[in-house]
DNA sequence: GGTATAAGTAAACAGTGTTGACTTGTCAAG
DNA sequence: CTTGACAAGTCAACACTGTTTACTTATACC
């Protein structure tokens, strides 16, 4: 019964492990255009070429496809690798060219459902893991996650209210001001010394 | 045909009036205490004793509902009344003690639905006029609103990132502690010098 | 008391995510 | 080359969702 083991290429027929990919491809194009929520099961597997059970087959569940596709992607690429002192300005820099650009096609589905209930699991996983955990590291010291808790409130916070209000305010700022601003604000979050 | 206008009380049967408080009465308690997304239609209705329809006859659709129910509240209550120079201070302080005990019954609605698409326009609708636009005014100053814009992310994302992470993070700092620590940072939002 | 008119109702619509029973293609053994 | 097993893929249904339409019923005025 574990003949697929020695080989790769022994129980398969009409090839699984492309359609989960094809499956994969249209989930990861169709979320990052128009949001989880927007598009439907049915839409995916219409994409994909695919009938709609294989995805809960492949997958579990509409959920478990977001998951995977927001597993592949990084969140601060080339960002948290570097010294301390200019984390904040890095991280700045990162979250006003992705609030200006429209952001990246992640963080776009992730603002979309930042608030779903059906995707708690998810997002909490993702957040601790490749968020707070790898920004924690950087910053080192007592209390890191706590900071690195705060930088990402600040992080998603912005990309929320720029998905919200259409970054109607924030760009009265121009951007090279507005990542001093940010910078500033994110070098707050991780100042050691209590005010009081 | 306007002969209700004279009393008040001419051509209304069945109590029109408390039937829609009644349906708005079993959608805040219901939102409040399990999300938007959770909570269908056919459910508050049966909460309210009510047929499904006469929701989208008086509200139009459930976001309608969603969206009486967040106007109701004023957003920060007693907080944006008082001096400028205390304002972070006052905000931190209505975070954290929103963070710590649960938060209000209507930020909890507000954080379980942040990024519905489908709730995009009732939350912008209420950043710019109960948020923003207040905040805006007690800072005052050129690019009031771009400040306002960036206190208001720090506020929603601590509460979307509460909501996700279960504030784990955020309780390694005391109480006291996190409400200097996020007064700094509002306070860095509020800055007007350029760092540069 | 009859009647217009509003309040309230029931049933359907089109859509969702998900599931279980079914068919079919493919590969290995006889 | 046929046969059988098993995985890949399909189909139809389920229990929901929000919303709309045509309908019934109770009320307040003439």
């Amino acid at each position: 019964m574990e003949r697929a083991e020695d080989g790769g290429c022994a129980g398969r027929a009409r090839d699984r492990e492309a359609t989960r990919r094809r499956i994969l491809a249209s989930a990861r194009e169709l979320f990052t255009s128009e949001g989880y929520a927007k598009v439907s099961s049915r839409r995916i597997a219409a994409h994909a070429g695919v009938n709609v059970a294989l995805i809960n087959r492949y997958f579990g569940a509409k959920r478990g496809l977001l998951a995977e596709v927001i597993a592949e992607e990084a969140a601060f690429p080339g960002i948290v690798e570097g010294d301390r002192e200019g984390l904040p300005r890095r991280l700045a820099e990162h979250v006003v060219h992705r609030t200006l650009a429209g952001g990246t096609p992640l963080a776009r589905a992730l603002e979309h459902s930042a608030g779903d209930p059906d995707l708690k699991s998810v997002h909490e996983e993702r957040l601790k893991n490749a968020v707070i955990g790898p920004l924690a590291e950087v910053i080192g010291g007592p209390e890191a996650r706590a900071r690195a808790s705060l930088v990402a409130s600040v992080i998603l916070g912005v990309g929320l209210v720029r998905r919200i209000e259409g970054a109607a305010s924030l760009n009265e700022l121009e951007p090279d001001r507005l990542v001093d601003h940010l910078a500033a604000v994110i070098g707050a979050c991780l100042a050691e010394g209590a005010p009081g």
